[in-house]
DNA sequence: CGAATGTCAGCACTACTGAAATCG
DNA sequence: CCGATTTCAGTATTGCTGACATTC
């Protein structure tokens, strides 16, 4: 590996030399930090990532049944019942029965709920921004390009799930 | 399962703040799974990430107390006994008290915590290969000197915590 | 005394498994 | 009967907080 930048990966000086080689680490660390700073931002708001999930995979494609919801926003239809539960009490989303199949339930976004997305998603475009902040436009693209045939990747094979 | 999705852009055009979004998604999804490849990976030989962490900084810094093993690993403390007891089972570590100061233990790694250090690092060095498979080199050192810089902008910067 | 240390109990979030009940 | 869907119960890992007794 080309050692042209003195990396750090971990708050202070004493990181173990092998963490530098390990990209799932490097990721891991760099997305476990972000995670944080996102997860504080979306707490501040009363929100978890489970609820940013569902509500933006709802935003996005329109209304769905569970399993459809579960499919799309990698949330387990076992976990999605309460998430759904709990953005329902808040006024988010509906949740009613399917007419066209009694299994099924039809979950769709309130008024509030396309109001939420937008706050959600400008709070976590707020943390991109303080994330990225190092990274010039061009950088941001070209980690942008990186990560994504990394992740191509990971998806294409049966890596992980 | 139908996928009829049917695409409604709520936010219409095209902007910026759409690109971030997905940013953060893929930043997200790439860790997420790439530490599940690294953990599936260290459980096939019943091992976890905390076990690596203090490992391979017992490995890289030698002999410490807990607490100070702790700040090296990024294990918290309280954490950090139900790890050193399981580590102490395997025998790959030794924990005795510290006779310059009854407080606290000396943690030591015996020679088969030495072999199992380089057993993980093989594993750990055997996902990073297959992981970054489609990135050429240079490309890899690129990937690693963005994440470097953002991962030390978040760690510099009191974001978290 | 105040501070550090190891330990324990417990919580929250994420991720995942298994099974029951209902319906197609 | 087989399969899909929703739901509940439970587990494991990681991350983190608070408390306690012991020792410095």
């Amino acid at each position: 590996m080309e050692d042209n930048a003195d990396l750090r990966f971990e708050r202070g000086d004493q990181t173990p030399e092998r963490f530098k080689r390990q990209f799932s680490r490097l990721v891991g660390m760099t997305a476990a930090q972000a995670r944080k700073v996102a997860g504080d931002a979306l707490d501040g708001v009363g929100a978890r990532r489970y609820h940013y999930m569902v509500l933006a995979s709802l935003a996005e494609f329109g209304p769905a049944s569970q399993a459809a919801l579960a499919d799309r926003s990698g949330v387990f239809r076992s976990d999605l019942v309460a998430v759904l539960n709990e953005l329902v009490a808040d006024g988010y989303i509906q949740r009613g029965p399917d007419p066209a199949d009694k299994r099924r339930n039809v979950i769709t976004m309130t008024e509030a709920g396309e109001r939420r997305v937008i706050e959600l998603d400008r709070i976590l475009d707020g943390v991109n921004e303080k994330v990225l902040a190092p990274l010039t436009k061009a950088e941001r693209g070209e980690l942008f390009s990186l990560l994504g045939r990394v992740n191509a990747h990971l998806a294409r094979e049966d890596f992980a799930r």
